[in-house]
DNA sequence: TCTAGTACCTATCAGGTATTAGGTAATGTA
DNA sequence: TACATTACCTAATACCTGATAGGTACTAGA
């Protein structure tokens, strides 16, 4: 008996190294929670995913609330590294703030663009946006504090160039945000990029050229 | 002891009629899921809201799913009544479409402030709304269904108006759902309707107020 | 006052949940 | 080849999940 445990034991599971092991446990779970969203998760579905046992699959992340987590931040890291890099910018000698060719629309229409290449992240985000608004999510704190940076950003860029740079940003944040849940729900109907495009005309009507003052 | 169980049976519990029973489950459902979502709601919270166990709820309501879709429409009527009630359209020669004085950016006025007085409800269809992105969620069809018939509802007031109406259809529901999430997650820092009207300018910039061949 | 209907109960089920404890074997290094 | 590390396992814990079966007692109509 002991004998038949220790040959089922590990029964053709491949072993990693764990960093390689770590990212593949975040990616099935980005998918995973872009279709079911956090609280439909289960562990057992990442692990089935990465073909672990459940516990293997904690011995890595520690408890289903740190794999959130770790999913988030690593997704936000990726997303800002291929976005500089579309804007042209090098990461070596970033300073903390855009040079100043990358406008608000410019900034705008690259996240559009990278967006409508990757519905899956996408829909990761929304489903998790919202999922987070009740207070005792384990991503609340997480997309408060994500929210409150992207206003900032976004209104930094448009700093001088209309009257009230914040509102500006918030009515940004708000269009690619509504815009992309009608794209994930019917993405054949509706060319996100294109729409974008649309509205963006209309949002930055007022824009001016140059900061005022320069 | 069959004394004992018959003394401890339904003890304090009050028996209410059916309809209204079903009118305060209704509710506690309506508040519960704005707080947790439906994933994270379990049949226990709701029948402890209400003072019943769960079987007493499960006789009311069926089953878990049926209990989302009775939440849903019956806010979906009751929005409506209430919008219907406030643009002064009579619900009793209701002819299926809208009467010339309702207007689009009127019509979304109205919607826009009767949203900014209930956050919960709000709340309520934000996360439903991203949640069922999931193809099996339960109200997965409900929502599709719902943002094909708010398109062409939108689209339908806008028509003759202007050049692409469910273009702008879509930008308008856009606003208006990205606007709430900000508003929902930072209510204190966001004014939902000085910001409607702020986008409500540019968004309807161009929009004619006589129906093109009028 | 009797009776039919029904609101709601208790008990139980079959199955999921994340997490912990403690062991096993594959791996890289001395 | 010996040893330490560690990736991953099995087993068990202590829950919670929605749902069903079958019974109890309240209530409205005759």
């Amino acid at each position: 008996m002991a004998d038949d445990t220790a040959r089922r034991y590990r029964r053709g599971r491949t072993r990693l190294p764990a960093a390689q092991r770590r990212r593949q446990i975040l990616d099935a779970t980005t998918r995973l929670i872009g279709d079911r969203g956090f609280w439909a998760l289960s562990m057992q579905d990442v692990a089935d995913a990465c073909g672990l046992t459940v516990p293997g699959l904690l011995h890595h992340v520690g408890s289903k609330d740190r794999l959130l987590l770790a999913v988030l931040h690593h997704r936000d890291e990726e997303d800002f590294r291929s976005l500089a890099g579309q804007l042209g910018v090098d990461l070596e000698d970033w300073q903390g703030r855009w040079p100043s060719q990358v406008t608000l629309p410019r900034a705008c229409e690259a996240l559009v663009r990278r967006n409508a290449t990757q519905p899956e992240i996408v829909r990761l985000f929304s489903v998790l946006q919202a999922e987070s608004l009740a207070p005792d999510h384990p991503a609340s704190a997480y997309f408060a504090e994500r929210q409150q940076r992207a206003l900032s950003g976004f209104a930094a860029l448009a700093e001088g160039r209309t009257p009230d740079p914040l509102s500006l940003a918030r009515q940004v944040m708000a269009v690619m945000d509504g815009l992309q849940i009608q794209w994930l729900r019917d993405p054949d109907a509706t060319d996100l990029v294109a729409e974008w495009q649309a509205v963006a005309g209309k949002l930055f009507a007022g824009l001016r050229a140059e900061r005022a003052g320069e």
